[in-house]
DNA sequence: GGCTGTATAAACATAA
DNA sequence: CTTATGTTTATACAGC
């Protein structure tokens, strides 16, 4: 094999992938991305992962970067604490405990993600609690000072752009006027990406070293809630669709929040993100991933503007249709004149986008409690004293495949719980069996942490089988094109936006190669669909009977010191049925071990919040139903049969037949 | 050490 | 011709 050079020139992803060492180097340490030659793996993969992480990656700071940190986290304490004093929702313990929740958290996933950031609880961790008060208290009244007279200003400037415009009037011919109206209205949208930017800045927290750069890049810095590739599509919800600002807002509120909103079409950049490219942006510029054009079509455009997009105007409220800009221009110029009208909904609509932003400050921030209650321990961070330099290397070997990404893609503070650091442990690919099966839970598994994965860069412990049906089954007709199948994951998995060429090989691969997946041909194309029965049987035997594996998984994830609730955790996301998702007892965690089945109980998987696709799951007999609905390449006839629509499935293959509602995760009973 | 399941990589085939 | 979609084959790993 040694296939290297020669796929170098076949794709970028590949070659970066070999010589960065980013999903296979991260996947085993080499073990997996090795494939080529078995020796020169690790060996490879590990001088790679050395110099590009060494450098930035140890946990040791110089007192610059400390500094650095330090204004940073100043920085955002002050912007949350303007929003909350614009908000009223002024909550001191609240931010506090947060922040020691996650500070317990970084360790592995901030680490793992971005071993070259630390976050502010980390500093806070490395400081001495006195000296790190004084500095931030310094720090945040200054900026919060500033940051209110920027304000202040921005305000002042837009007022007397206002007043100048209404003396002048109409006075001066139209094309004047009109510059002036383009010139107040991207203020005005500067302002408030600015203000977004904030908020988004907020919400990251813990992730720094963005340049709060101004308008040049706005959105730019958003990071962990929207991967580099997704930018354009941010954008384009807010120039495109002819909404007016304040739904942009919402798009990113969404994204925060936890909503797949932003690939939902996300075009995968034609092999264009590899991963070298994103190592080259430690610091969290998107603009290689970006492809020109892409960047273009935000990139103020000559001939376009921001209160147009879509052929139509998108001043609130009116959606006139414009051919071109000039006569958008015009348009703007008489509909939108400077008069009490526009004046007033220009207000309107920054309080829009002001109540959006302390909106979305709020969600981030109970979303914030909700994920270090559930999924952290409030315990001391003893363990993590030296976090990132520990975890980082413990736990990803190849830390520079994390880095970069997670820079560009900023890291949630979040983690997923459970599993999550199993993912992060095995690092790699999805390549654990065990998870497999003991993830089968999947959807349960996903659902809760689906935002972490959503805006991590960390790969899913699942298999790409499991993923790929869950994406199927996760819709209502329980049917994908392998298209919207790639979609799906892209936007479920930050992870899966890069690399393109590896993971759609791999998906590809995986349908055509489990007989669980099936292809119909449809009227529009060709769909896949999910056997269930196929799929069930080739599940290997759960690892009910073999506690070995369960031990060893828990040890393994374990890096160190898993506390029981963690372990609960653990077991919680991995046997969903067993414990009530959603609450964890520390306690469980002893029982979670001997149930074994994941899938005996049931069911009751909470979707993704995602709400995409229908919670309601078919049961078993359904679904094979649906999936015969097709007609399909008899071929496999025998194993999958079809069985009668309805009917029971063939109960050999087909443990229980009637099947509780078990939806997907079923059981794998039955053949034990 | 053999099996099995999975991940990756890559060569091909085929249709749009 | 290029690209997307599918299929297949080969290799490497990990767990049993």
């Amino acid at each position: 094999m040694m296939v290297e050079s020669a796929s170098e020139t076949i794709r970028s992803a590949p070659s970066g992938q070999n010589g960065v060492g980013s999903l296979s180097g991260q996947a085993d340490g080499g073990g997996g991305g090795s494939s080529g030659g078995g020796a020169a793996g690790p060996a490879a993969g590990g001088a790679g992962r050395d110099s590009a992480v060494g450098a930035d990656s140890n946990g040791e700071m110089s007192p610059a970067e400390l500094l650095h940190f330090q204004q940073q986290q100043a920085l955002q304490v002050a912007r949350q604490f303007l929003l909350q004093q614009a908000s009223g929702l002024s909550s001191p313990g609240n931010n506090d405990s947060k922040q020691s929740a996650s500070a317990v958290q970084v360790p592995v996933s901030v680490a793992m993600m971005s071993p070259q950031m630390l976050t502010p609880q980390q500093m806070q961790q490395i400081l001495s609690p006195p000296q790190l008060q004084a500095l931030l208290q310094q720090q945040q009244a200054l900026m919060i000072q500033q940051l209110q007279e920027y304000y202040k200003k921005q305000q002042e400037q837009l007022h007397l752009q206002l007043l100048t415009q209404q003396q002048a009037g109409k006075q001066q011919p139209k094309e004047a006027l009109g510059n002036k109206q383009l010139a107040f209205q991207q203020q005005l949208l500067q302002m408030q990406q600015l203000q977004q930017q904030h908020l988004l800045n907020l919400q990251r927290q813990g992730l720094v070293s963005l340049q709060p750069s101004q308008a040049s890049g706005p959105l730019q810095t958003l990071p962990q809630a929207v991967c580099p590739t997704d930018l354009p599509q941010l954008w384009k919800g807010e120039g495109a669709p002819g909404q007016p600002a304040e739904d942009s807002v919402k798009q990113e509120g969404l994204d925060l929040t936890g909503t797949a909103t932003t690939a939902t079409s996300f075009a995968a950049p034609p092999k264009v993100s590899p991963p070298l490219s994103h190592h080259t942006l430690p610091n969290g510029q998107p603009t290689v991933l970006t492809p020109r054009r892409d960047s273009s079509s935000h990139e103020e455009m000559p001939g376009s503007h921001p209160l147009y997009g879509h052929g139509e105007c998108k001043w609130p409220g009116c959606e006139t249709l414009c051919e071109d800009l000039g006569q958008f221009i015009k348009h703007l110029n008489t509909e939108h004149a400077l008069d009490d009208r526009s004046t007033a909904q220009c207000r309107v609509q920054m309080q829009v986008v002001q109540q959006l932003e302390i909106q979305l400050a709020k969600e981030s921030e109970r979303l914030q409690a909700m994920m270090t209650h559930l999924h952290m321990r409030p315990s001391e961070p003893k363990p993590f004293s030296q976090p990132v330099t520990v975890s980082a290397a413990d736990s990803f070997p190849d830390g520079l495949a994390h880095p970069p990404t997670s820079a560009a893609a900023p890291v949630t503070p979040l983690r997923p719980p459970g599993l999550g650091s199993a993912s992060l442990h095995s690092g790699g690919p999805a390549r654990r069996r065990s998870s497999d099966k003991f993830c089968s839970p999947i959807s349960s598994e996903l659902a809760q942490n689906h935002e972490f994965y959503k805006n991590a860069d960390v790969r899913p412990p699942f298999t790409y089988a499991s993923l790929i049906r869950q994406a199927i089954l996760e819709t209502p007709d329980r049917q994908l094109t392998l298209n919207e199948i790639y979609n799906w994951f892209t936007r479920m998995f930050a992870y899966f936006r890069r690399n393109t060429a590896t993971w759609k090989n791999a998906v590809r691969h995986n349908l055509s190669l489990h007989k669980c997946f099936v292809r119909v041909e449809n009227v529009k194309g060709a769909v896949w669909t999910v056997d269930e029965r196929e799929y069930q049987k080739r599940r290997p035997p759960k690892m009910t009977g073999s506690p070995t594996l369960v031990k060893n998984m828990i040890s393994g994830l374990s890096y160190g010191a898993l506390n029981a609730s963690y372990q609960a955790a653990l077991a919680e996301s991995s046997f969903p049925l067993l414990n009530s998702p959603g609450m964890l007892n520390p306690g469980s965690a002893s029982s979670l071990l001997p149930l074994g089945h994941d899938d005996a109980g049931a069911p009751v998987e909470p979707l993704p919040s995602n709400g995409s696709s229908s919670p309601p799951r078919l049961s078993p007999p359904q679904y094979s139903h649906q999936v015969q609905v097709k007609e399909e390449p008899a071929e496999a006839e025998e194993d999958r049969r079809p069985g009668p629509p309805l009917g029971p499935p063939n109960p050999s293959t087909v443990g229980p037949p009637e099947d509780r509602d078990l939806e997907e995760e079923l059981p794998g009973e039955e053949l034990s």
